[in-house]
DNA sequence: GACGGTCGGTACGCTACCGCGCAGAGGGAG
DNA sequence: CTCCCTCTGCGCGGTAGCGTACCGACCGTC
């Protein structure tokens, strides 16, 4: 299937049977909501463009990101994991569009094939490999090695310029946003970034690279090793806007 | 199968005969490894008694635990997720004792049983929930919530006793050794918890979950949710030593 | 019963980050 | 052109936890 989902641009004839008729193009605005803590999910994504966030809000309200998802693979692992909800949010963070299905179809499309699965399962393992790598991650490293990760891996998913205010990298990255403006400012001076009023561009990805902590790294090979076309992604050099 | 392990005790006769005649029983002294940084996992387990932790060391050498896994589950799922290895480590972190099963006789397994497979992956997604809270907790939470909420997740898994340092609980929450002594103090002080030199016992549950950040009820509710016997599961007022 | 190793207690200066709050700059709507 | 709102810049006092270092208490062993 052409599509720039790595997922969906990988299946073979027969798995593209089982899951195309059932998937619906959906527009992803910034903020929308594909699934809420504890509710049911109705619907899995694809992500053609875009990237969401996997949030993790605590009672007092403090949020924070523990995982992005863009065009790599699906939301809604939990479906697979047939668990059918989590604790957690997923909020489109990126604007962008992609395709979602019924749970109900994408059960049933995963119980007639072992290869489709397969390919869900790694992606589900990358994804468990990128929270792992954030709950050190978190922990250890200052701001601005976690700043310069978070822009490389939303870059990887949906190139080098993107919508993006420092009030929502902030929360992204669970610290205060004048914190992310102090950060966000050593960044530009650096000529690794530019940003202007809610729109950030990445002008140096390699120096970036330096910033960041190695957790971006070995969460990015994982993510190749693991994801069907993953050899594709996010190859340093490559241009992923025709 | 009459076992402490959840996963294990909750198998049909099927899925037993899948499962048993591979089984081998093995030690879990302190500090022995179940499997290593991307090398591939050629045995997943079955704990029965103790606490393994999955340890993220980064390139600097520092090292903090994203996860606990006991009785409850199965330590291995890279191998169901098809990834047949990950980038972090998994130790004995409370000496016991379990199952061990090749690899390649688990996949097997799990691929004649839906319901076995089913069991496995709602496992997974507990696991997963509790790593994305920790990554939310680590980032959050000061180490006296993130030790309380330590210390209740082993008790839920070993009993109300069990041996461990002050060094390693600090390796644990990710923090220096005199950082755990200090909160240890308050918490013996404050009559929750005693200990004296690699030796711990929890005095007063109640009091230490007032004391834990959300994180710990709102993992433990997931994992009753999706384990089989998850109902039994860590019962704050049951009594786990015959 | 002397010895060495492990474990726990404490102290001190330091720094990354927080909470709060305000001010200016850009941009869209009327 | 003006108004208002969003976004960014910045300052200031406060603090949790760090790095380092030292010391005493306990324990097994020879």
């Amino acid at each position: 299937m052409e599509s720039r989902n790595f997922i969906l641009s990988s299946l073979s004839a027969s798995e593209e049977a089982l899951i195309r008729p059932h998937l619906e193009p959906i527009a992803l605005p910034h903020k929308l909501t594909l699934f809420r803590p504890d509710e049911v999910i109705t619907h899995i994504h694809f992500i053609e463009q875009g990237c969401a966030s996997l949030l993790n809000t605590l009672p007092d309200g403090d949020t924070v990101e523990v995982g992005t998802i863009g065009n790599e693979g699906m939301v809604g692992t939990p479906v697979l994991l047939e668990a059918d909800r989590m604790p957690c949010q997923c909020d489109i963070q990126i604007p962008g569009n992609g395709w979602r299905m019924p749970s109900a179809a994408f059960k049933a499309a995963v119980r007639q094939s072992d290869t489709l699965r397969g390919k869900l399962l790694r992606f589900t393992q990358a994804h468990f490999n990128q929270v792992a790598q954030s709950a050190a991650c978190n922990r250890l490293h200052t701001i601005e090695e976690r700043c310069a990760r978070w822009l490389l891996m939303c870059r990887d998913r949906v190139g080098d310029d993107f919508p993006l205010t420092q009030e929502y990298l902030a929360i992204m990255l669970g610290v205060r946003r004048a914190g992310v403006t102090v950060t966000a400012k050593l960044l530009q001076n650096a000529g690794l970034i530019a940003y202007t009023r809610g729109r950030i561009t990445i002008l140096d990805p390699d120096g970036l690279e330096d910033v960041a902590c190695d957790c971006y790294r070995i969460t990015r090979d994982e993510f190749r090793r693991l994801i069907p076309k993953g050899e594709a992604y996010s190859d340093p050099r490559g241009k992923r806007t025709p």
